[in-house]
Formats: C-alpha cells, sequence, structure tokens
DNA sequence: ACCGTTCCATGAGCAGTTCTCATACCTTGA
DNA sequence: TCAAGGTATGAGAACTGCTCATGGAACGGT
C-alpha cells in the first residue's frame, strides 16, 4: 500500500505559511487570507505533516515560526512570485518586449523620493501592464538587499560594498557613484563651529576615511531620525552635515552645499535582484530604465549649483 | 461577483506541463505520470484558462509548446525544484549544516569522468543525505549552462567565458584553467604528418589563436564523436589531436602527451547555477567540495608525466 | 477513397481534499 | 475563578481532480 504522498505544498499552502509568519498568528492570518482561523490550522498542520517538520511554536501570544519554518516562509515567498511571473511572462510572451504584472522594488528614502521617480515614470510610459511598488526600507541591518533575499521585494535599490556581504543567492549591480557634499546653513558666520548632525542610516564607513584625513573635526554629532530630518535641521540652522547627493536634491535656499572637492567620499548605489528574477521580463525592463535615466540623474548630483 | 479566480498553478498542473513538454504530447505525458490521457488534458486546458494564453499547440503529431508555453515550462521546472529544497532545507533545518536531497548534476563528457568522482565522493561522505545525480550533457549550443537556464538542473560544469553569453539569471564561477597539451601516438616517427582529430564539442575557439601563432599547419583534420573517441583514434596511430588537460587523465601509455609550454592554449572550467539555487545547502555543499578538490586535481593535470 | 491508427476533447460520475461551523482546550491577567 | 485572548479538532458541506466512456480530427497505408 504505497501512500502516494504529495509532498509538495501547494501555493495556497504556502500563502497560509506567508500569511502566519506576516502576521504572527493563526487567527490574524485567517483574518487577512478571509477564510477561518480553523482552515489556517488544518492548512499548516497538513503543510508540517507533508515538509515532516514543525513550522511554527504556537503559543498563547500566537506563533513564531521555527528554524525550520523561517527557511520555509522565505522558499514560500519566492516560490509564489515566480508562479506570479510564469503567469505574467507566459501572457506576455505572444506580444513581446511587453512586460506586465506587477513589480516590487526596495529603496532607501533618498532613491525613492529622488531617484525613482522619473525612472518609474518613463517605465510606465513604456510598458503600460507594468504596476510598479515602492516600499521605502531603512538601509540598516540587511537593508534594502533583506527584503529581496526574503522574497518580500523583487529588486532592491541599494547601496553596494558596504560592510554586509551580498547574501547568498543575489545579484547585484552598480548604478552611479553618489558623491557625498557638506551642506550647513546658509549665510552662516561659521559653519565649522556648528555640530555635525548624522542619521542611522548613514553608514559612516563611506566618510569615515575622508574625516580623518580632515584637519579639523566637528564639535560635537547629533543624531537624527531620518536623512529628511537632517537637513531640515540644517535648514534651521541648527548644525551641518556630509549628506549624500541624492538626499540633497531639491534643498532649500535655506542651505548651502559645498562640493568636497576631489577627495570627497562616495557611495555606490546600484540594484540587487535574485538571478530568477533577473531574468524576468517586468525587472529587466526596470533595469533597462534605471540604466537609461540614472546617468543624467548622475551629471545633476556632481554640478550642484 | 468577483469570481475570485486562483490564478496560480498548482504543482501537479506545473508537472503535467513539464511532462507534455518533455513528451511532446498528452497521451505519452499521461504515461509518464501513471494518469489518463483525460487528466492531462483537462489539467492543461485548466492551466490555459488560468493563466489566459494557449500553452501547447495541439497536432496529431503531438503536443508542441507555444512561446508561452517555453516560458512557462522554464518557471514551472524552477518552481518546483523550489519546492522540493523547500521541503528539504526545512527538514534539515533542525540539525545544522547537514544537507539532504536530491542534486542534479550536469557536466560535460570529460568532467563527469575525471573531475567529479573524487568531488562526490567526499561529499556524499560529508553529507550522507545527498543524492548526486550526473547527467552528461555535450558542451554545445547551450550546452550545461542551458540546463540549468532550462530547470532540468541544479547546477551545471561548464567551461566559461566561451562564445555565448551567460543566459539571464545565471551565475557563474570559475573553478580552475585547464591547459591544452598535444598528445600523439607514442613512438611515432613524425607525429607532425598524422592528420588532426577534433571533435564538434571541442569549441574550436579555444585553440585556434594558438594554432595560428604556430609555423605549421596539420595536413587534414577528421572529425570524431567525443573525446573519448579521439583519444581512442590517437591510440591507435590514426591522428594527433589537441585536447584539454581533463579528457587525457588516465590515458594509455600508447599515447604520447606533450606540454605545449608557457603559450599553450587553455580552457575555463567552471559550475553554474541559479542563484536561488546557490542558496541551498545542497548546491553551496557541492560548491564548497569542488573548491577543495579540484585544486587538487589541477595540480596533476599541470605536470603531466 | 476507405479504413485503421493515433492523436486530443469532452461530459458524467466518483473519490479525495479543503473549506466552514461548532466546540473543546490551553494559558494568561484581572 | 472568570473572561479573553490564542489554537486544536471533528463532522459535514462544497469543491476539485481523477477516471471512464465516447467523440472528433488528421494522417498513412492499401
Amino acid at each position: 500500500m504505497a501512500r502516494t504522498t504529495d509532498t509538495d505544498l501547494a501555493p495556497h499552502e504556502l500563502r497560509v505559511l506567508v500569511a502566519v509568519a506576516d502576521t504572527g498568528g493563526f487567527s490574524a492570518a485567517a483574518g487577512t487570507l478571509g477564510v477561518t482561523q480553523s482552515a489556517v490550522s488544518h492548512s499548516v498542520r497538513g503543510s508540517e505533516r507533508k515538509i515532516g517538520a514543525v513550522l511554527f511554536d504556537r503559543g498563547r501570544t500566537g506563533a513564531r515560526p521555527t528554524p525550520a519554518g523561517d527557511k520555509a516562509v522565505v522558499y514560500a515567498r519566492r516560490i509564489l512570485r515566480l508562479l506570479d511571473i510564469l503567469n505574467a511572462e507566459a501572457r506576455g510572451a505572444a506580444r513581446s518586449d511587453v512586460a506586465e504584472g506587477p513589480l516590487r522594488i526596495a529603496a532607501f528614502r533618498s532613491a525613492a523620493l529622488h531617484l525613482l521617480p522619473p525612472v518609474l515614470q518613463r517605465l510606465r510610459a513604456r510598458h503600460h501592464g507594468i504596476e510598479p511598488r515602492v516600499r521605502i526600507v531603512r538601509e540598516v541591518g540587511r537593508g534594502t538587499a533583506g527584503e529581496v533575499a526574503d522574497g518580500k521585494a523583487d529588486i532592491a535599490i541599494a547601496t553596494l560594498g558596504g560592510s554586509a556581504p551580498l547574501p547568498p543567492g543575489l545579484i547585484a549591480s552598480g548604478l552611479l557613484e553618489e558623491p557625498y557634499a557638506l551642506v550647513h546653513p546658509a549665510g552662516h558666520a561659521a559653519p565649522r563651529s556648528l555640530p555635525l548632525v548624522d542619521w542611522a542610516e548613514n553608514c559612516g564607513s563611506y566618510t569615515r576615511d575622508w574625516w580623518t584625513a580632515q584637519d579639523w573635526i566637528p564639535k560635537a554629532t547629533v543624531e537624527a531620525e531620518d536623512d529628511g530630518a537632517v537637513l531640515s535641521l540644517v535648514s534651521g540652522g541648527h548644525g551641518m552635515a556630509i549628506m549624500p547627493a541624492l538626499s540633497l536634491v531639491g534643498a532649500a535656499d535655506s542651505v548651502a552645499i559645498t562640493d568636497l572637492g576631489l577627495g570627497r567620499p562616495t557611495r555606490q548605489v546600484g540594484y540587487v535582484t535574485t538571478s530568477e528574477l533577473a531574468g524576468s521580463a517586468v525587472v529587466r525592463a526596470l533595469v533597462r530604465e534605471l540604466r537609461a535615466t540614472v546617468p543624467q540623474c548622475a551629471g545633476l548630483l556632481n554640478s550642484e549649483p
């Protein structure tokens, strides 16, 4: 009696796993999925039986993934995404060069605000069926690339060459070398006397070398929430900062931007995706537009007034 | 009435698509799947309805994938493989550093015969649950890397840097630089008078530069089936050949191998996989063994007697 | 032109699976 | 001890996918 054990998880089972991981509980997951808590319980139990391992630790506070569950959820996200892509690609295969379907982009704040808009405008103009969705992710911890690694995004706009090595299974490519510039309140008599404003996301490693080569160091350091807050503090006369050019696009007149010259620090900005998705039409379309549009941005960044 | 159309293909539907593409017909696919032709027909029709595109052109001779079907099948293979990986990884997540499950390797002939055996021996010794399956693929056309691109293999041993660019969505890494050597019948009085034996798989581009730099060219060229046949022809005194070192491992005493010196042609041998699979435990385990074992091989290759 | 073969398509009915509903169980905090 | 979160479980309804039986279309040999 060879019980023909079907060991593969069906898409709806994968969706349940992801929902439970996202919501942190069976009941909550059931809510977002529009089914009964009972269905979720049955489904998870079924998945666990198929896999042969406990995927969630159930407790009074909800359900937490076990190590096995963590892995399963990451793969579940990727598989579900690939199923989407299969649909979109097969549908669009007839009319070639037409991409369609959703495209989940993770970007750090300044990229989402100042780099992506023109790119997405061109993208949508060229590919009518594409639905880009940008999510702003702070470039701390595993950063935007982590979203791709976890299957939560298809492509990330990230700072490359940072301390953390690229997670296994991802590919990256550079788009532009973004210079840092000194920004301080316009018309301030002694900008060097102001405290330096910094923020968590601004990985110090990019500017550290530059600072050690300087013959002066700022008197104090103030921590702000994000680059927007930094700019606002500087604009209010409360400090000066070393900021990447993208964060300075469209800065108010009340701040003065000083190019730091040849030895200025820079950071590499690029994109990160998985090789599976790199072959998909939607991701390829975005990369094409990024490569076509970003260089023009770069020109503006280097020649600030 | 928003008919909540489930648009995702279930694993068994994906398997049907792959089987139809592999066998070239609904009936044959039904046979290999152990189900009825009717079930296949219903399943394919259902998949086509979900996707919204015709996936196979049906004819009296069987069924051929449409362009949309081609894409769908490629993704189907990858998704099915990821489902396997999900199982294996989640199952093995508890006991870390233990890889288990099948590992499909595509390799060209000489690599499968002379490079992989010691690697796989160590791999199996270290990871008891792993099940490597080597398939020999001729390195012509899209070659071994094409197997990975099509989802038919998890990792390929391939010659890198060839004419064809890496298909999108794959990653590659070099393992060794394999030198070519001159091989001719042992004790032959005038080896240069013999015809040159070549074979389709031996991409001429690797040796072409070297030939143009020589002050003599062979009198004639003979085409053989594969490198084994070439070696056998040479061994029989019917010609001489320029062959990569891997093909010469364990050659009989009846052939003489002459190192071509510093200007000798070489080819890059490496592995190709997808980034999705690069993160999996089984592929990582194999790559680790490849990197540990191959350099020892390389030492032997460069110092032939 | 006929007939036989070899494909795929289709409809009805059965079987297995996955939902819902109702309820039981466990733990925590008041 | 009770109320309020959470999950587990069993029985039946709804659904899905499979098989069986049959039909239609194209090709090739005679």
